[in-house]
RNA sequence: AGGGACGUAGCUCAGUGGGAGAGCGCCUGUCUGACGCACAGGAGGUCGGCGGUUCGAAACCGCCCGUCCCUACCA
């Protein structure tokens, strides 16, 4: 049990009789609230109880829930509820992120719709201004989480840039400075001309686009482009070392007729370049291109910037300074074109980075950046996870993983941003030192001259790496790191494996000295019936909110559950979601059939009378469900849980349990059977309902409150043990010898369904089971057959196949169903004989009469081996032939 | 270019060495005292193709065809 006293006050209602049908809203609202009042969420880190802790990934301030976060955060309060209820000491650690360049860009636009920009407001005013934007806008998503049941500890809800999180990113940079680990560099960056700052790698999107390839004529030699107006910053050309084409050029220095008058260029032979692609020759622009930067270090060319951190050409562009970069592509392309220097253009498919958050084509610049060297923090967090101190489910994502950390580059870590945690770093002009200071610093430490901050801010990820420890109080050494670090398990999409986990891994193993969490489950992403990815500009986004309002929380919480398959992307439609909104529906009529027959109930009473068959199969049944669900969800495998759960209620329950006991409570004159079947109904159900309970918080609550219980129970199903299994509670024995007498009975409805006898009308049934305790068995359950089946049902070992009766062979039974009195039997001929004649067209003539000289030479294994070996086509209707002609043989008496 | 997945009933998908399954859809029947958001019954599949391993393959291996995703500095 959780360390959560019982709360003494009565539940919000009195429990009232079930209503006629399930109210979503009202329950939520009334639970929601009942559950946060009573502390239910609530984390102590020195209750007893072993520690169970995922933390959230934080929604970003400004966002509202989409279904992925639907998805996430359902998964993540399924395993929490599950393993509050098995008694852990549970922390789920809520918060949201900062989300610097995306926070900033919304507010960019705020701001431009009302015709401003951020840079006539100034630093300052701008960064209140998100402040209060953040104020205004960032609690929606939490009352969105509220709304879908997560059962998050609010009370401890952290945001990246709260004044605990901030110290935690200032210590942390700083002690990587004083390792080494944090350097700054000139280096090309990717530029984003709109939000004006540095990317990380990983923040640029690569997309296809169509592009022209321009083969110039380069002096003696030629190229190819897709960039020509970078030329203006070529300091050198390039061949491959291996290229005999080219090696006499190499090391020359050429004299080359260009747009800008005839200037002089060396060809330089590296390594870098593709001999097969284009000429095998390709200029060198060490300020432009990430490549060519590379080809440059490694030769000493000069680099030449003739773009601006604007995208517009610059002075050294000569007569092109001033014009945008793709105005400048055009108009040196004319100026090429009328100097006979443009041989021929391509059409070319090109990749293009592309800024991850406002899509802007981005620039290659060479800029100076603040960067973590990652190789040492890589290795660490490889090793971890090769090690297994961290498991990654599914394992398909391992490779991956390591791919990424084997193949690290470097992580530029400064943004030329104002929302976000700024660089503790100043400097001093007057001495030309730099100083990095957990304190602010108001003068130089050494000559107390004056200092100057530095104006760029962190990368978002930065802070959020810190994410498992800096939420539970580091760097102060508190209860909360001492009890719940490392976590269990975080729950999060494989878009942010390298953005977020890796990072998280790095930071922790290095900070920590341990990883940040054991397991980590990878979920798949939501798609729309299409398959198609979920985009605000496709317009077809599911709202969870809508979904929720449409079919109740629980019915979106299950379907999201039982669609998510390991690795495999969730496809969501509304007919799916309906029918988990039926199956919500089926539970909530079962609880109203067994709340409405507990007339008299005396559970006393109920241990007088033996477990009778189908009793003791029920409960069977439902120790192997609840063995089958624990298993899955502690594998993730929650569409398995979830698949379990609703196989056993709707069709073990519901079908076969709830329909059997209606015998004993409408017919029954044995109050002791009929307390025993109470008392069966009461407890498997109530006992589902707490398996249930972690993917269905609301309803199972809403119903267990009805529930008869036993002195001492909890006072919400919230805090109720989960189910578990003991090896003796299962009966192998009920459910073998239930499974005949279940074939019957379905044996019995199929006759009668082929025979159209309508359900109202009784039929005689003879079943004849095989010598020995199965015989028994019938004997004791013929009551229970007969009504489900509507049938009168003879039981005798020793029965034989009557004349004009149909046979049914069920798990050894053998079934009779005399005709006579039922069926028409010169109409039923008829029909059969005109059937049989029509089957025999399909399969044509001399199959036909072939068929039918097996069926009467040969015998019935024979002959089945004999259709085995036909095409699938002849094989079903040979089978159907013969099916006939039985019937007809039993219509004839024989 | 490299890596990863996926191709099973009309649709969406579970199923990793021995029974081909679920939900929805479809057909037939049912005013059965929890539920028509239901009940009962049914039709429908050479598990992408070819080859191999195995007593046995939807599953394991290889190749091919098709779809998708991720990563990468071919200008």
């Amino acid at each position: 049990m959780t360390a959560v006293p019982d709360d003494p006050k009565p539940p919000p209602r009195p429990p009232a009789p079930l209503a006629d049908r399930y109210d979503p809203r009202q329950a939520e609202d009334t639970w929601y609230g009942v559950w946060e009042e009573r502390g239910y969420f609530r984390a102590d880190p020195f209750s007893k109880g072993k520690p169970y802790c995922i933390v959230i990934p934080p929604p970003n301030v400004t966002g509202s829930l989409h279904i992925g976060h639907a998805l996430n955060n359902t998964l993540q309060d399924i395993l929490v509820r599950w393993k509050r209820m098995e008694g852990f000491n549970v922390l789920w650690q809520p918060g949201m992120d900062h989300a610097g360049i995306a926070t900033q860009v919304v507010v960019e636009r705020q701001l431009a719709a009302e015709g401003t920009t951020r840079q006539a407001l100034g630093r300052e005013a701008f960064v209140q201004r998100v402040w209060k934007w953040k104020e205004e806008s960032g609690g929606t998503i939490i009352r969105q989480l509220k709304r879908l049941g997560a059962s998050c500890d609010w009370e401890r809800e952290r945001f990246t840039m709260d004044p605990g999180l901030s110290a935690a990113v200032r210590e942390v940079f700083v002690r990587l400075w004083e390792e080494g680990l944090i350097y700054q560099g000139e280096y090309i960056v990717n530029w984003c001309l709109r939000c004006q700052t540095v990317l990380s790698d990983l923040e640029v999107e690569y997309e296809e686009r169509a592009a022209e390839l321009y083969y110039i004529r380069y002096g003696p030699l030629s190229l190819a482009t897709v960039r020509p107006e970078t030329k203006l910053g070529d300091t050198a050309l390039a061949v491959n070392p291996k290229d005999r084409r080219y090696a006499k050029y190499v090391g020359k220095e050429l004299e080359i007729p260009s747009v800008d008058g005839t200037i002089r260029m060396k060809v330089v032979a590296d390594a870098a370049v593709d001999p097969k692609f284009g000429t095998g020759v390709i200029k060198v622009t060490p300020a432009h291109d990430p490549t060519d930067f590379e080809i440059g270090r490694r030769h000493g060319l000069e680099v030449r910037q003739v773009i601006g951190f604007d995208g517009k050409m610059n002075q050294r562009a000569g007569k092109y300074a001033g014009l945008d970069r793709f105005e400048a592509r055009q108009r040196i392309v004319e100026d090429m074109t009328g100097l006979g220097l443009i041989e021929k253009v391509e059409p070319y498919q090109h990749r293009v980075g592309t800024c991850y958050r406002c899509k802007t084509v981005v620039e290659p610049l060479v800029s100076k950046q603040w960067y973590v060297r990652m190789k040492p923090l890589a290795e660490r967090a490889a090793k971890a996870v090769r090690d297994g101190r961290t498991r990654i489910v599914p394992r398909t994502w391992l490779k991956t993983y390591y791919w990424w950390l084997d193949n690290i580059r470097d992580w530029c870590i400064s943004r030329q941003l104002w929302w976000g945690h700024r660089l503790p770093v100043w400097y001093c002009d007057a001495e030309g030192s730099i100083h990095v200071s957990r304190e602010d610093l108001a003068e130089c430490p050494s000559c107390h001259g004056p200092l100057r901050r530095d104006e760029d801010v962190l990368d978002t990820w930065f802070s959020s790496g810190l994410w498992p420890f800096s939420t539970l109080g580091w760097p102060r050494d508190t209860p909360e790191l001492k009890t719940f670090y490392p976590t269990s398990c975080l729950v999060t999409g494989f878009d942010i494996l390298f953005f977020w986990v890796a990072r998280m891994m790095m930071m922790g193993l290095h900070f920590m000295g341990e990883v940040p969490f054991r397991d980590v489950y990878i979920h798949a992403l939501v798609r729309d019936a299409e398959g198609q990815k979920m985009s605000k500009s496709k317009g077809n986004v599911v709202d969870p909110l809508e979904v929720m309002e449409r079919y109740g929380t629980d019915a979106l919480r299950f379907t999201l559950a039982a669609l998510a398959a390991q690795g495999r992307d969730i496809r969501l439609s509304n007919e799916r979601i309906e029918g988990y909104r039926n199956f919500a529906n089926k539970l909530w009529n079962a609880a109203r059939f067994v709340l409405s027959n507990l007339e008299g109930y005396r559970p006393a009473l109920a241990r007088k009378a033996p477990a009778p068959l189908a009793e003791r199969w029920i409960r069977s049944r439902l120790v192997r469900t609840v063995g089958a669900a624990r298993k899955s969800l502690a594998a993730y495998r929650f569409n398995d849980a979830a698949g379990v759960i609703y196989q056993f209620l709707w069709h073990e329950f519901c079908d076969w349990y709830l329909e059997w006991s209606k015998l004993t409570l409408y017919r029954g004159d044995d109050p002791a059977a009929r307390a025993r079947t109470q008392a069966a109904l009461v407890e498997v159900l109530e006992t589902t309902l707490r398996l249930l309970h972690p993917f269905m918080p609301f309803i199972t609550e809403e119903v267990w409150q009805r529930f008869p219980k036993g002195r001492g129970a909890p006072a919400s199903i919230m805090i109720a043990r989960f189910p578990r299994v003991r090896r003796r509670d299962l009966d192998p024995a009920a459910e073998a010898a239930m499974a005949p007498i279940m074939a019957v009975v379905s044996a019995v409805r199929n006759l009668r369904s082929e025979l159209q006898i309508p359900p109202s009308r009784t039929l005689t049934a003879i079943v004849r089971p095989p010598a020995g305790t199965v015989a028994a068995t019938f004997l004791e359950t013929a009551a229970a057959v007969a009504a489900l089946t509507r049938a009168e049902i003879q039981v005798d070992p020793a029965a034989t196949r009557p004349p004009h009766s149909l046979l049914a062979i069920a798990d050894g039974c053998e079934v009779y169903v005399p005709m006579e009195g039922l069926v028409d039997v010169e109409a039923e001929r008829g029909r059969l004989s005109r059937e049989l004649r029509r089957v025999e067209e399909d399969l044509g003539r001399t199959e036909a009469k072939l068929a039918r000289e097996d069926f009467r030479q040969r015998a019935p294994a024979e002959v089945v081996a004999r259709e085995e070996a036909k095409g699938v086509e002849q094989r079903a209707l040979r089978a159907k032939l013969r099916e006939g002609l039985e019937r007809l043989d039993a219509l004839a008496g024989r």
